[in-house]
This record gives C-alpha cells, structure tokens and sequence, in this order.
DNA sequence: CGATGGATTGCACTGAGTGCAAGTGGTGCC
DNA sequence: GGCACCACTTGCACTCAGTGCAATCCATCG
C-alpha cells in the first residue's frame, strides 16, 4: 500500500488531473449556460474553486478549457490503437476511433451543443481536431504506411468523424452518433475501395 | 472613360483592397523580420501607413492578416473550380487547386518560411485551411457529390495540399512545390482507385 | 522533523480586440 | 458649385486574455 507503484496505472491521474477536470467541466457548465463569449477566465476559475492564475496553469486559453483533449486521453488513444494493432490500418484506425469517442461521449456531446449555439467556435474545433491527426498519423506510419499515404488515411477518417459530428444532433444521444459514425466509415471504406462515384462518371478513382 | 462599368471586374478591388494588401504585406515582412510574436497590431498598422483601428476594420486578428485569404481569392478561387466544372470532380478539383496556389505562391510560401521559424503557428494555418474546405465542399456537392462524399474528396484533396506545404522548402522555389502536389493528387488518385495498400496486407479498401 | 519540489496564488503588466463618436474624403444628385 | 450621403478612417477608452515573477502552500521522502 505504501509502496511506489512499478508502472502508474494512469501517469496524469491524481489532485492535477481532477482540478483539470473541475475546470473544464466549470467551463463546459458556464458555456452553456451563458454562451463562450460572455464567460470569463474569473468566471471558471470561480466555479472551479481555483485561482485565475490557476486557470492558466492548466489550460493555454479560454478555448482550451472546451476542447483540449483529457490529460489522459491521448495515452488512452494511443492504447486503444496499440490494441489494434497489425490487423489492418483502416479497421484497426476505426475501432479504436469508434472506441474512444464513445467512451468519451458526454464531451462530445457538450461540445456538439456549445459548437450548435456558436458556429463560429468551428475554428477551435478544427484546431482540437488537428490534434487527432498527430496521433492518427504517427499510429499508421508505425503500421508501415508511408508518410503521404497515412496522411491521406488519417484524413478520410477524421472527414468521417467530423461530418458525422456536424450532422448529429446531440439531444438525438450516443447511439445515433455511433451508429452514424460507423456508416460512415462503411461508406468510406466502400468508396474508396470501388471509386466514390462523380457526376460524368469519369473514371479517375474518385 | 467615365461610365462605371457595367460588370466590375473584381468587385472588392480599390482603395479598401489596397489598404488590405498593404497591411497583409507590411505583416508578413515583419513576421518574418522578427517573428509572429515579436510583432504588435501597432507595428503592422505603422508600417502599412495606417492607424491601429483601421487594422482591425480589415482584420479579425493578428493572424488573420497572415493567413487570411485575399478579398478577391474566394471568388478568384470559385471562378477557377467554375471553369472546371463537369469534366470530373477530382480532376477538376486538383486542376483549380493547382491553379490557385501557383497563382498564390509568393504569399504561400512566405507563410510556409514563417510558419517554418514558427511551428505553434501551425494551428492558425490549420483554420485557414478549413476555410478552403468549405468552398470545396460546396462546389463538390455542386457537382453532384453528396454530403458526405464530398466531405471526403475534399478532405483528401486538402491532405494533399497539406502535406505537400509541409514538406516542401519554401527556398526551393515554387516549381518544387508545384511539381509535388501533382504527385501528391496521382498517387491520392492512384491509391484511392487501387486501395491503398497496408501491411498486413488485409483488404479493407484502405 | 526538515528539506525538496511541484502546484497554487496574487500582483502587475503587455497587448489583443471592441464599442463609440467624431472626423474625412469621395461620389452622385440637385 | 454646393450639398447630402456614405463608406472608411481615426482616436479614445475600456475589457479581458494571456504572461512573468516571486511568495506561499502542501505533500512526499529521507
């Protein structure tokens, strides 16, 4: 019981992580409610019961606190990747993404309400989607894909998650989201392998 | 001489695109004199011969003035895809794109140089591109691409792009950089139509 | 118990971004 | 020409995001 442990468990868990996790669920709660731009740092950080320094401490911005992914959650990403690992890129890809924004859906779903009432807030969402596409990538150049070609995958896949994301509707629950999100990896995978059709019918791979 | 014409040629040029153009050129040779964050509002403002305010009557942000699209660019851009239109999505797709950044090349490539001394920058960058995507989407459902798909073709022309700036030395002149992204849309093209391989070798389309 | 180091906090400061109201200059209309 | 109109510019004042610094608190380890 004293002792320390070999591996920790989950390197980030402990007082940090839930502060973190005060914050950003203070922020989450006060988005909502009042709207991104008339939510102050003061006004999170009070909630959480920390300071405004504090804040920063742990979030970069103000963006941040909504969409910057769990101090876990790029570890358990990575993991659920290596889990499927070997068994082909694209499956292995879109199990572990299906996963993981299951198992995170309760943010997903806040941040899909918020992103709803401001549109304009799509500019950081994209930049916390950027963020994927570093892990995406780097997971399928370990499965032996060369660097343009994982960029290309990792793409497809992430244009999957984000239009299944922009299309749902939160209130609709997680079902629908995951459901949806596996059509449309179906979908892509089908085209890609067949040729998504085009109008004129040229035949050009895509 | 004096009759207004009847069809402007681009409808935001004049002295307001002027203004923009100055302030976009005195922040890009400031950013790449002394660096994104070495540079204040004040100084792009007092180098372009204009007052701080007026800065902001053309920008959103600091960034904006860097990565912003030109006032004329969308509507040059949706002109170009226009031209090439019904002769196949892909194909016309990469041809305008290729079109595009030719035409933009000194712009891209100081952003490329800055972005190179700069990489945080990266996520301002990461916006920008987004910007392209909606006007892709929207010209790829025009096409006759559904939602989804067109997601998806755009997301793989905009990786091509992406990864082509990355890799590219911006020192090596723009043929460099042309001449890659052409290879970056066949082997997009070739790979989509053949499925792109993996190891392991499982056939799963990607 | 004392030392050590990470985290919190308060304070002060820079600079981004905005609202407002007052110029300023050009354009067309009488 | 004179005048009204309009778009753009400018200065001012303000809020608040974000940062550096130094003091403090607290948990853990020896």
């Amino acid at each position: 019981m004293s002792s320390a442990p070999v591996v920790p468990a989950a390197p980030t868990d402990g007082a940090k992580t839930d502060r973190w996790r005060r914050l950003r669920s203070a922020a989450i709660d006060l988005f909502a409610e009042r709207g991104f731009a008339e939510v102050s740092i003061d006004d999170i950080a009070g909630r959480a019961g920390v300071s405004r320094r504090t804040f920063f401490n742990h979030f970069d911005s103000k963006a941040a606190a909504l969409f910057d992914p769990d101090p876990t959650e790029q570890a358990v990403l990575a993991s659920r990747l290596a889990e499927h690992a070997g068994g082909g890129a694209w499956t292995g890809l879109t199990t572990a993404l299906e996963e993981h924004l299951v198992a995170e859906h309760r943010v997903v779903a806040a941040r899909r309400q918020i992103l709803a009432n401001e549109p304009e807030l799509d500019r950081h969402h994209v930049v916390a989607n950027a963020k994927f596409e570093v892990v995406l990538h780097q997971w399928l150049r370990e499965q032996g894909l060369a660097p343009f070609p994982a960029r290309v995958v990792a793409g497809i896949a992430l244009a999957c998650v984000r239009e299944t994301f922009m299309s749902w509707d939160a209130a609709a629950g997680p079902e629908e989201f995951t459901s949806s999100l596996r059509d449309a990896f179906a979908l892509a995978a089908a085209g890609t392998a067949t040729g998504i059709s085009v109008s004129g019918g040229a035949s050009v791979g895509l």
